[in-house]
DNA sequence: AACATTACCGCAATCGTTTGCGGTGAATTA
DNA sequence: TAATTCACCGCAAACGATTGCGGTAATGTT
């Protein structure tokens, strides 16, 4: 009982491969009586076409890349999610890989994207990642390249993601409009640029109208390092704000520690991917930066470019702000 | 600049095809000289061979199909890891799908994965799904199938699960070992297999040890309905149980909302992934069921499949409790 | 010198599908 | 009746790599 071929259908029905293969297309070659004969026995048969036979004649399969530098994240979690549904939906399937935040893997993954001859790469590069343009000169001829949440600095590439400045923005609007005026903030790591792009737009925002509020800004690289710059700098604070989910974690732990009533004693806000907000009481409020949306326009984004679009964007996902009841 | 094959090499070095590949592959009918000619060259023009033509002729790719409920989910997010490390570590690719717990996609899913002619699928089952048998004759041969998780009840097939029965056990013995006597247990959905083995090993645990605690028992369905149960079960408990994470973040909010503190006005002990519980402070003692472990243990066991081995096993992974610091 | 052995390499088929081109018979037209 | 058109179908090459088998020249053996 070995694979139904188009060669078998061929013999059994007495007709060549070549009839066979037209009629299953519906070729105008081929009269009606003969399509209904092939189709009917490959319905019987369970024929189905093999995919490495269609996969080398035409040079390319079904299938994206997706690098990510670690699944364990809720915000890849959910990009992927979104997008194995989208790649399903249209018929592709996905391949995952993660680089653990190291340059060499993700080069070599990107390698082994090319020698499975993906259709296109989805890719959110490591902290370390300076120089993307050997990416781009991948495959011959190179394959289409969609970069998203971590994306290269300078080059002219597809890059879809968060727009930082507007989340920050949102967040800081929202503490002025509370009129919260001694304020924590907790930003991330000072090196990488999502943190200074959410810290300027911050700042600048609370500049633009002219709030006095008092603002301490600290920076923690780690939920351990958020939970002590919290138990320093929460004494005295009415509002608190978390750059990230990493970031509100240690803070509420911190919190909860100090026994703060949110949010009365304390307001919290934060910018994340919108699970672990719900996990406290009250719900934290938070500026959206999910995955998802995102998903969905850097897989429009890939189809476009499969298609053979040249045009190369830098797309912005703008947030909104989900009411919790913690500031 | 098209793509190197072994034609073009071997026109080149004015060599046949055949001649080019045996020296590739350092086949002992070709001498040394012609060896190292062909590999500087092919190295030169960085040569990779076609995966589809390995693909079509060896009939497999070195590809395995993960099918899971949903992606978002701390198990499914560090099984995935896991498996993604193991798998790229030993040259494979893994193609990632999710039914959404419904098992029609999972058959769509299975569907494509013979489509795709993977060497082996890895799938934890929809909650309704009752009948794998068609999944265990999928292809010719068979493909190699581990179930993982959310495994079929009877079906003598591979399966690699987390000891359930251990786990509640050892939650039960950490809670009958703290003196407590008041326990709140909430359990999951009651038509679930997990929720039935964890409770009905929780149960005999005390009637083994001869405690004399108090037990409420609840069910809950969701984070809310836990959070609901909690609620109403919290008042004058001196300890609460969680079946899962999504049990214990109902329950922690309730925890949050009432004001109790922890481990003073009640105890916390969950059945957890680990990283839930690192959310709180101080952080919640669990019994530890990480997608970890059983990634490396459902790989190994895959590969022994795809090696031919005919041995069906069925595994579970016994869990450690890790203190926290709530009970 | 005749034969056997060895080292080295190429031919051609194969995997399954697609597709340009050419061929056959029947129907239509002149 | 001869020429043209059309519907329908098959041949064979192609995609790229692998491999059994056979072939050639050089060496070794009597």
């Amino acid at each position: 009982m070995s694979e139904v071929t188009l060669k078998k259908l061929a013999d059994m029905l007495n007709l060549s491969v070549s009839t066979v293969s037209r009629a299953l297309k519906d070729h105008p070659d081929i009269s009606a009586e003969t399509r209904l004969k092939v189709k009917e026995l490959a319905l019987i048969l369970d024929y189905e076409p093999n995919t490495y036979a269609i996969n080398l004649r035409t040079n390319h399969s079904k299938e994206f890349g997706v690098i990510v530098p670690a699944i364990v994240s809720d915000f890849y979690q959910s990009f992927i999610s979104s997008l194995e549904e989208e790649a399903r939906l249209n018929g592709y399937s996905l391949i995952i890989l993660q680089s653990g935040d190291d340059p060499l893997i993700e080069l070599q993954n990107l390698k082994r994207c090319k020698q499975n001859r993906v259709s296109g790469i989805f890719i959110s590069v490591t902290a370390k990642t300076n120089d993307v343009s050997s990416y781009l000169k991948l495959g011959e001829p190179p394959i289409p390249i969609v970069f998203f949440d971590k994306v290269p600095a300078y080059e002219a590439c597809n890059k879809i993601c968060v727009d930082d400045i507007h989340a920050a923005t949102l967040a800081a609007e929202a503490l002025i409009l509370k009129k919260k005026k001694n304020i924590l903030a907790v930003f991330g790591n000072d090196q990488l640029s999502i943190t200074q792009k959410r810290l300027k737009a911050f700042d600048e925002t609370f500049i633009k109208y002219n709030s006095e509020a008092a603002i301490a800004i600290y920076h923690a690289s780690s939920t351990n390092e958020a939970f002590d710059v919290a138990m320093k700098g929460l004494d005295g604070a009415d509002a608190v704000f978390c750059m990230s989910d990493e970031i509100l974690i240690g803070v509420m732990k911190a919190i909860q520690t100090l026994g703060l009533k949110i949010p009365n004693q304390v307001g919290v806000i934060a910018i994340s991917g919108g699970l672990i907000p719900t996990f406290y009481y009250p719900q934290i409020t938070y500026i959206e930066t999910s995955g998802f949306k995102l998903a969905k326009m850097a897989f429009s984004k890939m189809l476009a470019c499969v298609a053979g679009s040249a045009y190369i964007q830098e797309l912005k996902i703008e947030s909104v702000m989900v009411e919790g009841g913690s500031l």
